[in-house]
DNA sequence: GACCTGCTGCGGCTTG
């Protein structure tokens, strides 16, 4: 029987048939070639990569058995997930797999949690499949035996590369791939991604130059269908807010309706809040109703997990972290509570459910706010159009760069313009020129000008045969400890009196707390007994209430073309469900000012007690409003000396001048010039903060701060800050054109204040009519800003105050 | 009783 009729023969005994793009991935492996597969989720693209190298192997004449029971033979494949939790399943199916099809393979996985069994497979070079993670990968780089070990390596599978490809990671894949090609050049890297909108740079950036790559895609996405809980009174609807526990009883209603949901909202606060209010009015055994996200320990999100899993919950509220990983076929049914951002990102929400072969994909979206319904419309429409957000690959960083030589430095040593040669070879460091690799050679060597005087910073060693080594061994396990570029400081773990982990919260809100006060976390009611050593020692409380953490994380603007979307579906949607229901404060916002649309900015001024207020409504997502709300603060400052308070969201930003100030349309268009735009940002933004704030990831990275040594308590954010704002001072001072204060400044410009994203909505201000309005009062489109730039200056009380009397005013003049 | 913005991800430790 030929190879391939066994394998039809392994999919038949499943009552599957290969389906087009999968035997297309199969025939242009065996050809020698690489490619990118991109499918939706659980589409049978993990068989789409495995099945090359099972033919190859099939084909191969079979090995003698009965002399060595073990002998040591090379490994095929490597397989690299971002995921431990992925990797753990993958490591399964692959085993399986090969099994069935009477390959007697040894596959294993490493990566921190690996069984020690599986960690000295890695190491022994005694394996056919490896499955890894991007730092383990680096870790294994970093140990000279590990070359041998990889010289016959055939194929390279990178999971979830969507996942990777937009940030440091996915740069220390390409790293680390690079390295594989040099020791095994006949070696084919295979990629899977989910649907991107930009298919070609994650193909660039992960498959060598040269031969051109396959990209191939399954024929059919899954079809997904989007419904929005309307509000039973949209009249009585909050124009702001976001949590939107106003719509509890109707969440409940559909989540009693099925047998398991996953409850999504954008922030661990909020999942804890949905939690505590659903639990308040559970019917059922309270066991059936989990709680899941980022801060909570392991082994708490892995009994949620298991439930799902096994179909024992009836409800997860989760985060993000359930947005990728291990399928749970028994959901039921998806509800995103709140803004979807993203069209990618309610997509991979919504293919968490019902996740079975044939069955369409859902999603219930439940808003917070009035204006939310527009995002929901607004973001069927970009599913229909298939206008999915690109990821852009980092170019550059150079932090990343200095890490990995010190790894290749410790793994066996490089030859300087070997090793240039090869890391130009990826996508990230193709523009890299040999002036900054000699800076980058530099800074390992003898930390640059500013550091050479400490012993620390000189961690590789160039030898008299030229070869660059690490000699130290504590730079080597201090690297090795180092390895990696995700950042996560200054966390306090929550633990029981006897043991047993909840999670962590942030220093500063524990910080505000005295031992007897009680919060809730975990989903639970908990009394703070003592801290100590970065950890909080707590005790489970039966009664009372508490106070919700709130976790400092990202920031999560609406993608730019899901904010534009919005803009468009505002402007001309009329048909919508949400649209249609929305009508209503519509009317109110035409009566009192007019409608925005792509063609027209609008700008709004308000003459309140409080002063005037300024809104403007680019529709260019969060980010880009507090770029352009700086810059143009900064502007107007230089024009007539004056103070401004300011807040953004995804629709507009609000300026708030001190002296009230008058503007028209010319004299907006002059000022929101693109012309000398990097020089105001660089001063209206505080372009040196922004940098100073963003050093430190790049000292982590680089490997300039010492690691936190396991099992010891983890450094406080404050030791941490100060550590990298004196290395960023000395080096500011004494090396002012140091490589990494160049990176700090570039990303805070790139990535914090996302210049490019300004600077395009600038040249579309230029294009557009300028509409500027004096409305008599708040109109809902500004309302929620406004509502914003309250809380900044209030306490919470004097704020909800205000908003609400704020709110009852309107609904008077308005009827509503 | 109403009100709460701020995501995710990995790794090191060892020589009985």
């Amino acid at each position: 029987m030929t190879p391939l009729a066994r394998l039809r023969d392994w999919f038949a005994a499943r009552g599957w048939t290969p389906l087009p793009f999968q035997r297309q991935a199969w025939r242009h492996y065996l050809a020698g070639e690489s490619g990118l597969i991109h499918t939706p989720t659980g589409s049978g693209k993990t068989l789409a990569a495995f099945g090359g190298p099972l033919l190859e192997a099939l084909a191969e004449p079979p090995v003698p058995t009965g002399r060595k029971r073990n002998p040591p033979r090379p490994l095929r494949v490597l397989w690299i997930t971002p995921l431990r939790a992925l990797a753990s399943d993958t490591t399964r199916a692959l085993t399986d797999t090969a099994l069935a099809l009477g390959l007697p393979w040894t596959v294993a996985q490493r990566t921190g949690d690996a069984s020690a069994r599986d960690k000295r497979l890695a190491r022994g070079g005694k394996l056919d499949v490896l499955v890894t993670t991007p730092e383990s990968l680096s870790l294994l780089l970093s140990y000279p035996d590990t070359a041998p070990m990889f010289a016959a390596l055939r194929c390279i599978v990178v999971d979830e590369w969507h996942e990777l490809m937009g940030s440091k990671r996915g740069v220390q894949t390409q790293l680390a791939l690079a390295r594989l090609r040099r020791w095994s050049p006949q070696v084919r890297p295979w990629g899977l991604s989910a649907t991107l909108g930009n298919l070609d740079d994650a193909r660039r950036a992960l498959l060598p130059p040269g031969v051109p790559p396959q990209v191939l895609s399954a024929a059919r996405p899954r079809p997904m269908t989007l419904e929005t809980l309307l509000p039973p009174d949209i009249v009585r609807f909050p124009w702001s807010g976001h949590l939107g526990l106003s719509q509890l009883a109707g969440v409940m209603a559909r989540v009693m309706a099925v047998r398991t949901t996953l409850l999504f909202t954008n922030t661990r606060a909020h999942a804890e809040l949905w939690h505590q209010a659903l639990a308040a009015v559970w019917p059922e055994d309270a066991g059936t109703l989990a709680l899941h996200h980022g801060s909570l320990d392991p082994a708490v999100r892995q009994q949620a997990e298991a439930g799902l899993r096994e179909a024992t919950l009836r409800c997860v509220v989760a985060t993000s972290s359930l947005d990728l990983g291990v399928d749970f076929p028994s959901v039921d049914q998806v509800i995103q509570i709140g803004s979807p951002k993203g069209v990618a990102r309610l997509l991979q929400r919504a293919g968490r459910a019902r996740h079975r072969p044939g069955e369409t994909g859902h999603v219930l979206c439940v808003s917070t706010h009035a204006l939310e319904l527009a995002e929901y419309a607004a973001t069927r429409t970009a599913i229909a159009d298939g206008a999915v957000e690109v990821r852009h690959p980092p170019r550059l960083p150079l932090d990343v760069l200095a890490q990995h030589c010190v790894t290749i430095a410790l793994g066996g040593g490089f030859v300087a313009e070997a090793l240039f040669d090869e890391v130009r070879t990826t996508g990230a460091f193709a523009a890299l020129d040999a002036a900054t690799w000699q800076r980058v050679l530099d800074f390992v060597v003898r930390g640059g000008d500013a550091l050479e005087h400490y012993p620390e910073y000189r961690r590789v060693v160039r030898d008299d045969d030229g070869v660059y080594r690490v000699h130290d061994r504590t730079v080597a396990l201090r690297h090795r400890l180092a390895i990696g570029t995700i950042a996560s400081d200054g966390n306090v773990a929550v633990k029981f009196l006897r043991g047993g982990g909840l999670g962590a919260v942030e220093e500063a809100f524990v910080g505000r707390l005295r031992p007897g006060d009680r919060f809730r976390f975990a989903g639970r009611l908990l009394e703070l007994v003592r801290l100590q050593d970065m950890t909080a020692y707590v005790r489970l409380v039966k009664q009372g209430d508490g106070v919700v953490p709130r976790w400092m994380g990202g920031r999560m603007p609406l993608s730019t073309r899901l904010a534009g979307q919005v803009c468009a579906t505002l402007a001309n949607d009329r048909t919508s469900p949400e649209m249609r229901a929305l009508q209503p404060l519509l009317d109110v916002q035409a009566r009192l000012s007019r409608m925005p649309s792509p063609d027209l900015l609008l700008v709004e001024t308000v003459r309140r007690r409080d002063g005037q207020h300024v809104f403007v409504f680019p529709f260019a997502g969060r980010r880009t409003h507090e770029g352009l709300a700086a810059l143009l603060a900064w502007r107007l400052g230089r024009r007539a000396p004056n103070t401004f308070a300011m807040s953004a969201n995804d629709l507009g930003f609000m300026l708030s001048p001190q002296r009230p100030l008058a503007l028209d349309a010319d004299t907006l268009r002059d000022l929101l010039t693109p012309d000398g735009l990097l020089d105001d940002l660089t001063q209206g933004a505080n372009l040196g903060e922004l940098a100073r704030r963003q050093f430190r990831g790049i000292a982590r990275v680089a490997g300039l701060l010492p690691p936190s040594l396991p099992g010891r308590a983890p450094r406080s954010l404050r030791q941490l800050q100060a550590s990298s704002g004196l290395l960023f001072d000395v080096l500011a001072q004494h090396d002012p054109g140091h490589l990494l204060l160049a990176l700090a400044r570039r990303e805070a410009l790139e990535d914090d204040l996302q210049v490019a994203g300004i600077e395009e909505a600038l040249r579309r201000l230029q294009v557009q009519a300028i509409a500027v309005e004096q409305p008599e009062s708040l109109t809902p489109l500004a309302f929620p800003l406004w509502a914003d730039g309250m809380r900044g200056h209030l306490s919470t009380e004097d704020w909800q105050v205000r908003v609400r009397r704020a709110a009852e005013q309107l609904e008077r003049r308005h009827g509503r």
